[in-house]
DNA sequence: GTCTATAACGAGATAGAC
DNA sequence: GTCTATCTCGTTATAGAC
């Protein structure tokens, strides 16, 4: 464990404060003050906002394919993988932060190009690794759904930013869990025999 | 048909930007602009932007609750009414904008605090109409699901606005009647019998 | 109710010394 | 790579004439 450099903690500070106020919601004031470094030597690592903007939506769009590849070597059946997907996004909510492509994606209009299309790719990379997974889990039986795993994909992508989106607003993580259940009941195959009316949630 | 008054124009112009910037990428002078109309002369509708902020959501919201009274008339069956209730959203996202309090959802950190609770009560009350719609269909038949209705119902709307914030990052209304379809199947009654393995999406 | 004028502040950004 | 100093602009907000 190297020590982090000045850029790295730069894009740290930068990446909370965009998940929890958003990208025009925070300044490099805002970073200077929780650095303890003048604001003129950020724009010596990152000359104006949006380079800093665009180092930011890379590597959090990179960070989490890698988590993607994690979850891949370490879990072997589909639903344990959408678990820990969903997990994922949980531990973003209960550090009381928004997904950071959630929170670009409401900033959409205010961006630089460059930005736009990383947080679009963010998405897109998203849905297609969990398209893998749950047309892998239709295959082996281990998950049931209709229609193309690419909108099932969609699908829970878009539960979860919204549970995320609107937790913060109201209640926190009891709301999301709640929500997060709901979306993976909708992909579980159903029960073997004889269903004797239990609860499923 | 009256002509709107001023303060209602202001109103409507805030609103469009909101839902398309967010709370802190407008300012009056964006208003101004557009209305033809001086800084000055809108901090005597409104002082502050946190005034005129509490306004928006208060209006929105409660147009919000207008609307869905207006479905309660105009259709009876529990599968119309959520129909309708997603074709409100729908609405929303054709003329390129966000659901207003999804967005201020984005930006709730940085809000004044009678905006925050404005926020949370529009997903309140939206929470507890849909729950009352679902329970309903439930009890006739129309609808088949587990669980509480008041959290079906929070899926549905974090369904529908997760939905709009990805779209808005990635394509538009496609992706979005993608999810929106496969929101509703998920509470649609079983087949009557004989499941002949046809696409239910 | 709208205007002109202006205050007070914070934003993103640059120059140049160390 | 960090600093001080400074610039320019946009922001919210106010005072007071019309």
């Amino acid at each position: 464990m190297t020590a982090k450099s000045t850029s790295e903690r730069i894009l740290d500070v930068a990446e909370h404060l965009v998940q929890v106020r958003g990208y025009n919601a925070f300044s490099y004031a805002d970073v200077s003050k929780e650095l303890g470094i003048r604001k003129a030597s950020l724009h010596h690592h990152y000359p104006t906002k949006a380079d800093l903007g665009v180092a930011l939506v890379t590597r959090y769009r990179t960070g989490f394919l890698d988590a993607l590849a994690t979850i891949e070597r370490r879990e072997d059946e589909a639903p344990a993988r959408l678990a820990a997907y969903v997990a994922l996004y949980r531990g973003v909510l209960r550090r009381r932060r928004m997904c950071m492509c959630g929170m670009l994606a409401a900033d959409v209009a205010t961006l630089p190009r460059a930005m736009r299309d990383g947080v679009a790719r963010f998405f897109a990379e998203n849905e297609a690794w969990l398209a893998r997974v749950l047309e892998a889990g239709r295959s082996d039986g281990t998950l049931a759904f209709d229609g193309p795993a690419a909108a099932a994909a969609a699908f829970v992508v878009s539960s979860l930013e919204g549970a995320m989106l609107v937790a913060r607003g109201s209640g926190g993580l009891a709301p999301f869990d709640a929500v997060a259940r709901r979306t993976l009941a909708t992909l579980a195959p159903p029960p073997p025999r004889k269903p004797t009316r239990r609860r499923s949630g």
